[in-house]
DNA sequence: TTAATCACCTGAGGGC
DNA sequence: TGCCCTCAGGTGATTA
């Protein structure tokens, strides 16, 4: 499942094998993703040369000189290089053929990805407009997150992974960095003071960067580009694992549901 | 404005 | 072995 950390994998990796390369095809298998992929995504950026590849939160950026290719992974989607030649299998719903015969293909078995088109800033697309800070970013500090949540009663957990306050912190990553902090996912927003939040800063940073570092969570669909696995579930403390003994004090971490999403917290280090 | 819920989708895993 | 059911989850849209 794409967090932050496999996107930004996602987004290194491919970059340098497309990055300055013209676009000589574009094959559309499956249109129906979490919207219907635009006929224009083919029809614009054929012929197209690739001049930036970005990351905004768990969006990707493809960018030419007539317009923008929006990516994302949703639940299950990953990106990869092959060659031209290579058949495509099941579930393998968009290829953009370069001119140096390799391709960039979106595989992505429960659909709940994208891939869209826009001829203007995608940064105001309205996707991606109303997105709140990037969080390895200065701008994500504790001070921030303070004056964020003065008004707001919902669970850490929940305000945590709602991407109008920060981007890309996903279920994973916001249990773990709750843990680290010693915060109990279920505390009130409002009810969370500003040294708290130092720490809660300095943990999902820390945690965003060591998983970046390891090629992003290898949990059920997630591969990289090369359809390599990442190595950052070695190192869960809690995400799913429900029961087991915490490996602070050793009481047995407790599962619960926030917001239609799976918790994992230890009642005791977490307060 | 905020919070809660729904909808989308399919593979994995468990129970029978 | 095979069928059926439940669960997992990112995030925009909808509802309260």
């Amino acid at each position: 499942m794409p967090e932050l950390p496999e996107v930004e994998t996602s987004r290194r990796g491919i970059e340098p094998h497309i990055i300055n390369k013209k676009v000589t095809a574009v094959i559309i298998r499956q249109k129906k993703l979490r919207w219907p992929i635009p006929a224009s995504l083919k029809t614009q950026l054929i012929n197209q040369t690739i001049n930036a590849v970005e990351r905004r939160g768990k969006y990707i950026l493809l960018r030419t000189q007539a317009g923008t290719v929006i990516l994302h992974l949703g639940m299950s989607g990953s990106l990869r290089i092959l060659k031209k030649n290579i058949a495509a299998e099941k579930h393998d719903h968009l290829d953009i053929v370069f001119s140096h015969n390799k391709v960039l293909r979106l595989r992505d078995p429960r659909r709940f990805g994208a891939a869209l088109w826009t001829k203007s800033d995608p940064l105001k697309h309205k996707l991606l407009k109303l997105l709140g800070p990037e969080p390895l970013e200065d701008e994500f500090s504790a001070a921030y997150l303070f004056a964020a949540s003065r008004n707001r009663k919902v669970a850490i957990k929940t305000f945590l992974m709602n991407s109008h306050i920060v981007v890309g912190v996903g279920n994973i990553y916001a249990n773990e960095s709750l843990f680290s902090a010693g915060i109990n996912p279920k505390r009130a927003a409002n009810k969370i003071s500003l040294a708290r939040y130092q720490k809660l800063v300095t943990q999902i940073k820390r945690i965003l960067k060591a998983s970046i570092e390891q090629g992003g969570t290898t949990l059920k669909d997630f591969i990289n580009e090369e359809g390599k696995p990442g190595y950052f579930q070695q190192t869960l403390a809690v995400y799913g694992r429900a029961s087991e003994p915490c490996i602070h004090c050793a009481k047995p971490i407790k599962q619960i549901t926030q917001a239609q999403r799976s918790t994992f917290y230890c009642v005791h280090c977490q307060r």
